[in-house]
DNA sequence: CGTATTTTGTTTAGCGTCGGCACAAAGTCA
DNA sequence: TGACTTTGTGCCGACGCTAAACAAAATACG
């Protein structure tokens, strides 16, 4: 019938991502004719998925006739995101773009039954729903574990007390089932680790735009987590369990750790070994990851805090630079402890990984900190607007 | 003007790599329908790609009309492979379907100057070329090293006595150019990592056939060597440099390696490591994988070459379960010492794998020997022909 | 042994999607 | 103000596919 249906979906994602602003860089990056590009975004605006600012723009710089601005529709449809954590949940409607257009959580004790936190979350979540009135499209929810795929099972979700291998994605598409939620069918809803979410929204939307190969590293409470975005799709591997760094190993005459070695990253560069190595005392009271991030944050100067936080880089930097020689990203981005430490002194980190790595030409690799708040939240979304980013249609017009 | 032009790739391939044994099959794989699978054969028998069989099969099984069989044009067009190691050059004409048409060697030492050896490899090339009078599309390289992108270049070609940074790429399209070698114009010529193009024509046309994350480890000579292939793509990294596992630490009190470490892979996996600890003395007659896997296949039955092969089983598994834990792969193919090591005794890697890998599910995974001769041979011929698979006009029009 | 059934291959017609082109619109530059 | 540059849009035609009918070649079954 009219023009440009196979590149709705590419087109579409370039205006999520922001990287089309016109139509003209429409054109040039969907390699189709202006005209192609009008009817795409034509249709797109027609969808309620973008709008076009046609007003004369006070453009600035180069001549010929201004472009008109595309931009994702502020009050379009939105997805449900959910993350669950150590101190609880939270939930938010997430529009294209990675907008963050509502959110809530939820704190306390997670129970041991993850359907009964799930369904709480996507209570909030319906709550938001009838609250905004908006049109839901999808669903996601961000776990702190492992997520075994094909099924969706969280294994060894330490910090939450739930069973290893509970089935979260077959509870939460149950919950959001049971919650009746307009728009999302059994079909439409995905889990995934957090480290992984949080790399597919930087990339997306954050300090990983525009790269290629991203690694993220990060660490939240225990542990360290890893995730790679190839040529902007996730690599979960084959059964969702690629990128477990946790068992580098960086210390050869470190702390034994649970898989059987010793001096494995998992237990010698999270927040509970920062505390340790400072000296510290871990209090109940607040996240291990608060306490170390706030640790570096005042008390920097103090020797002993210097030293610990030294030690700890070094050590993320030789588990860092084995995952060079192994994946030669071409941008990494740390998060949670790690972005804290990186922040604090980035030419070390940098050093020890160029110093490590095989060849200095792939140690020269950008190490960056994330630079987006409620990441996960935002690559569980990502991961419940994919469907739509894939083929706007078929979505839509259900 | 015809039928099946978007589809003419993808169905080459599928041709290519044996999994279209008919039209039948080519209108499933390739989700259209009869009529356009017809037009795409049709289009690629004329091109001279492949050939129909269309006599009445003596088919055994199913009823219905038996179907017409498809076949890679076994007089067809080739593409010229090159490889170089420490013994001195192999070449190859190498057809559709990786099937070596003509082939020759140079043995002797390489000269310091890759420019010559390269010259050499392509003049014998040339003779085959002119012997056979086969059309010759394109142009692969393997060297034994890591190759980085995008310019080409061989960094720490070790067991060649070339400089680093060798831009063997270059110099091969010059000797190609020299050689005036019909159809190949200076944008078609391709070089690889030895491993890396084994990785590959494992995945076409060996025992990574079907495979969606295959992971490869070799050791042919000094060093061990990695290998990936995602999706159907060799994944190399952003600079070329993937993979490069021969650093990952399999033995805290081991030897120290020239990287600063010590117990790396590199130093206590490869045949060199191998001879040493069952106690041989390395000659110089032969390559070092010539004499592990001889020692290997003719004395298994000696305490001393058990016990040293059961070492290195166990730190290679070590270092398997490192990139499993890292990559999740769902097959895993070795080669040189590593393959006579697992044929000698398959279960015991897999048991190490499976032990030291963090998930049972993701430890499970296969590991299989190489299955092709001359593998990093054909896989220099698919980084040929992969212009031709994406795109059969544009390179058979010129 | 002949007919129905199944599966494959081919032909024809039709249509949807995109490129090419002409033209209009909206700015800058001299 | 007029020439130039760049962007947006409408129209037409071509290309590449699907759909549907038909033909062919085997098996299944009475």
């Amino acid at each position: 019938m009219e023009r440009g249906r196979g590149a709705l979906g590419p087109a579409l994602e370039l205006v999520h991502t922001g990287r089309a602003p016109t139509r003209a860089v429409l054109t040039s990056e969907l390699g189709v004719t202006r005209a192609t590009a009008g009817a795409v975004a034509a249709e797109l605006e027609a969808l309620g998925l973008i709008t076009v600012d046609s007003r004369p723009t006070a453009s600035a710089g180069s001549q010929g006739r201004p472009s008109h601005r595309l931009f994702v529709n502020e009050n379009g449809p939105v997805v449900l995101a959910a993350q669950i954590h150590a101190d609880g949940f939270r939930v938010a409607l997430v529009g294209l773009g990675g907008r963050i257009v509502a959110t809530t959580s939820g704190c306390g004790t997670i129970p041991a039954d993850p359907a009964v936190v799930l369904a709480e979350a996507v209570a909030a979540g319906s709550d938001l729903l009838r609250e905004t009135g908006r049109r839901c499209l999808g669903a996601g929810l961000a776990v702190p574990s492992a997520v075994a795929e094909p099924d969706g099972e969280a294994l060894n979700p330490l910090h939450l007390a739930w069973p290893s291998g509970a089935p979260v994605r077959a509870l939460f598409l149950q919950a959001l089932a049971d919650a009746g939620i307009p728009g999302v069918t059994d079909a439409i809803g995905f889990t995934g680790n957090d480290v992984n979410l949080m790399a597919l929204a930087e990339h997306r939307h954050g300090a990983g735009r525009g790269a290629r190969d991203l690694l993220c590293v990060a660490s939240g409470h225990r542990g360290v987590g890893g995730a790679l975005v190839l040529d902007g799709r996730l690599h979960s591997g084959s059964s969702g369990l690629a990128l477990e760094v946790g068992h580098l190993t960086v210390n050869p005459e470190g702390a034994p750790c649970h898989c059987g070695s010793r001096g494995c990253l998992d237990v010698e560069a999270d927040p509970l070994a920062f505390l340790v190595a400072a000296g510290r005392e871990p209090g109940p009271e607040v996240s291990l990851l608060r306490q170390a991030a706030d640790l570096i944050r005042d008390e920097y100067a103090d020797p002993g805090v210097r030293a610990a936080a030294d030690l700890l880089v070094d050590r993320l930097g030789l588990g860092i630079a084995g995952l060079v020689n192994i994946l030669n990203p071409d941008r990494i981005i740390l998060g949670g402890l790690h972005r804290s430490l990186l922040e604090a002194d980035p030419e070390r980190l940098r050093a020890v990984v160029a110093d490590r790595s095989l060849w200095g030409r792939s140690g020269g690799v950008p190490i960056l900190p994330c630079s987006l708040d409620y990441n996960s939240l935002v690559g569980a979304a990502e991961l419940a607007w994919q469907p739509v980013l894939d083929d706007p249609l078929v979505v839509l017009e259900r």
